[in-house]
DNA sequence: GTCTATACCAAGATAGAC
DNA sequence: GTCTATCTTGGTATAGAC
């Protein structure tokens, strides 16, 4: 009997990487401990058994994601391109946050869960507070530039914002569009009339 | 010695609020899933047993825990006083979620919890969104009568903001005074310069 | 109202066949 | 590499004594 197209590619796909997505997408949609590996293996459509080839338990196959998870998170560049205006910096950088956010929506989803719990986050604080840093760091060297008062404390103000997106996007049904959103938050740091200079992507 | 019906009651309602708060820390601090019911048991200094005197099962304990973290976010007084200055409205608005903010945190914080996963959401879907969309509308008619351009939008920003707030709250070890943060919003929705006419309660 | 003992089950994990 | 069968543990929940 023929194998369709489909059905070849999903032999073809190594078992392993199906654990992952799948377990992604489990422990984002019902959390780590309330998803069970047999869960895991019927819908990645393997045994419980091979689960365990892969991977050495169930809080390693975690530690293998989030691991993944925030090495996507990375890809965001944080970095601003010099010689630009710093107006232009700062409209790059939250493209940059915004598309990220949606782009990898699930990791960021699992971040906030891992946020949540103080005692999981321990786990992880070491990884999750050198990402923050450097958050804030980057933005608060923009808003000097941008002469805006209190820098570091906007910097943790707009922080705080995008961390709270992360969970509106969650929870909501009629999202914002991105756009809008966008441009709110820029005209609160430019004080242009025109801040919507060139296009979003989204 | 008999006792009278008051002193049962009494002790009756003792130990089932020591339950109570004991699985809410807990809960909080691991997770629904992750907390044992032993664990509760040993740290109220309950056998567990006595647990299903009170109730029915864990489920139903944590029923009863969001229900009341609903009520007490529900103090959150939505009105706003007529005959005042919107400017001093929108204040008063500010400094109350604040304060709910600080005196409600573990309340804050299971909302959170159930609110980044999908599946957990949906069983109180139905509170939460009408909680929510209180209190989108208390801002947006704030914004209007302070005629800020888009005031929906306007209102979900702020709100996704203080959500964003609690989870800074529960991450951060360095947190910026709230007095600074209040300021802060305030003045980017109220022009003038001095923004600070009172002393906040923290 | 509170405890101890225990039933029952589901979950994580392993062994060994193919 | 993948499966089935099985072990082991720890969890929820119940029964019954005091």
């Amino acid at each position: 009997m023929p194998r369709t197209k489909k059905q070849f590619e999903e032999i073809r796909k190594s078992s392993k990487e199906k654990i992952l997505n799948v377990a992604l997408e489990l422990f984002v949609k019902k959390g780590y401990h309330a998803t069970s590996i047999s869960q895991i293996a019927q819908k990645a459509k393997i045994s419980k058994g091979l689960m365990y080839n892969y991977f050495a338990s169930k809080e390693d196959l975690l530690d293998e994601i989030i691991l993944q998870g925030f090495h996507s998170l990375e890809e965001l560049e944080f970095r601003t391109k010099r010689g630009v205006h710093p107006q232009t910096q700062l409209e790059d950088f939250v493209d940059a946050v915004l598309d990220n956010l949606y782009s990898n929506f699930n990791y960021w989803q699992l971040y906030l869960a891992l946020l949540v719990h103080p005692e999981i986050q321990k786990k992880y604080e070491k990884k999750m507070k050198q990402f923050r840093d450097e958050f804030i760091q980057t933005l608060t060297l923009l808003f000097k530039k941008l002469k805006i008062k209190n820098p570091k404390l906007e910097a943790f103000l707009l922080g705080t914002f995008f961390d709270g997106l992360v969970l509106n996007f969650i929870a909501a049904e009629d999202v914002f569009p991105i756009s809008k959103i966008k441009n709110a938050i820029l005209s609160k740091y430019i004080k242009s009339n025109k801040v919507q200079t060139r296009k979003t992507k989204k």
